[in-house]
DNA sequence: TAATTAGTAGACTGGTCGGTTTAGTTTATT
DNA sequence: AATAAACTAAACCGACCAGTCTACTAATTA
């Protein structure tokens, strides 16, 4: 199965956004790297813009969701399903390095993009919703504090992007697990 | 006493790079704002890049040494200092709006330039020690948790920078003061 | 197989980027 | 007043930016 000419470009996309931002993102590398003519870009996408929105929706959004993942499984706890979570994200080196990629660029878009910077924000909503059913869970299930719930996850996500974004030379995966670990103790029922 | 083409080109590169980022301010629009001619810039200032050196030392880091500022006053215990600091910070809608200004630079040029992400680094670095020296105090007064300073005072700085880096339509001085509760009962000491 | 569509290819455009140059004007020094 | 240094002023430069254009080829459908 070979990759297209638009996948090959939505992967670049996402790599050189996520490395250098939406106004440092040039579309020449993008092209180079993924060894597509300029042609083929504006056959697929009507604009570089429209480019990185269709990266978002195909790309990027299904990368977060991956990472911020707070399904109930198994017989667990919600504050099992949590540490489990965030175990998973501090293995990743991408994102103890760089950040969150959502968090990124919603960050530097706010006063640039309305648009893109909505489609994260939707995004955002969406996994802050997503948490918010197992706080839910977990209160009820008694092994969280009591409280309002969507408060406590746009908290819980705004901190982790906050811990994410250190800077580089003191980003490392042993430091996020332990700032995940205050995070916990503000939350935790005993 | 009026002020000089250098003080108007500083004051318009924190605002410009504040807003759009480093790669998104152009000097064009810079000299525009300023009323001053490209000549006067490159008179100056070598580059973009050195201007932009001035500028973090000369007016980012000064602004955000006010916003974090945990020197201890009266006969106040570091808890209060800490409240009052955030308290501060909840007033300042810029703040609130658009997250801190050495946070949004640091994020962005960790992989871009290596020179200014390092001039901000320090300036975290700085932060971080002034609110270890605060921790310790408040941790040897009691109302404070014991525990180790150095990670405490990151993750403090780390958290409160994802606050104000929410998405701008659910960023307000309210839910920063209800971020920063959370934040506060994970450290202080009952 | 003929016609149509989807996709490739890269030269090219106009505008903007950071930066240079040269000339002129203040301001300070002697 | 003479000189030098600090600063202003804007035309100018090549490189690069996103985006357009026309020509071509591969795949699909009639």
């Amino acid at each position: 199965m070979k990759k297209t000419s638009r996948d090959k470009l939505l992967d670049v996309t996402f790599e050189e956004v996520y490395r250098l931002g939406y106004c440092g993102a040039g579309t020449a590398s993008i092209l180079k790297k993924a060894g597509v003519p300029k042609g083929s870009m504006y056959h697929h996408f009507s604009s570089k813009k429209e480019m990185v929105l269709a990266m978002i929706e195909e790309r990027l959004i299904p990368k977060v969701r991956d990472f911020f993942d707070f399904e109930m499984k198994k017989e667990s706890s919600a504050l099992d399903v949590m540490e489990y979570t965030l175990k998973k994200m501090s293995k990743n080196k991408m994102l103890i390095a760089h950040g969150c990629p959502l968090h990124r660029l919603m960050f530097e878009m706010g006063s640039i993009d309305k648009d893109i910077a909505q489609a994260c924000e939707v995004e955002f909503q969406n996994i802050s919703q997503n948490l918010a059913r197992l706080l839910n869970f977990g209160m009820r299930e008694g092994t969280l504090q009591k409280g309002n719930v969507e408060e406590m996850s746009g908290f819980i996500i705004a901190s982790t992007w906050g811990f994410l974004s250190r800077p580089l030379g003191l980003s490392s995966k042993e430091q996020f697990l332990k700032d995940t670990e205050f995070l916990l103790t503000s939350i935790k029922k005993y």
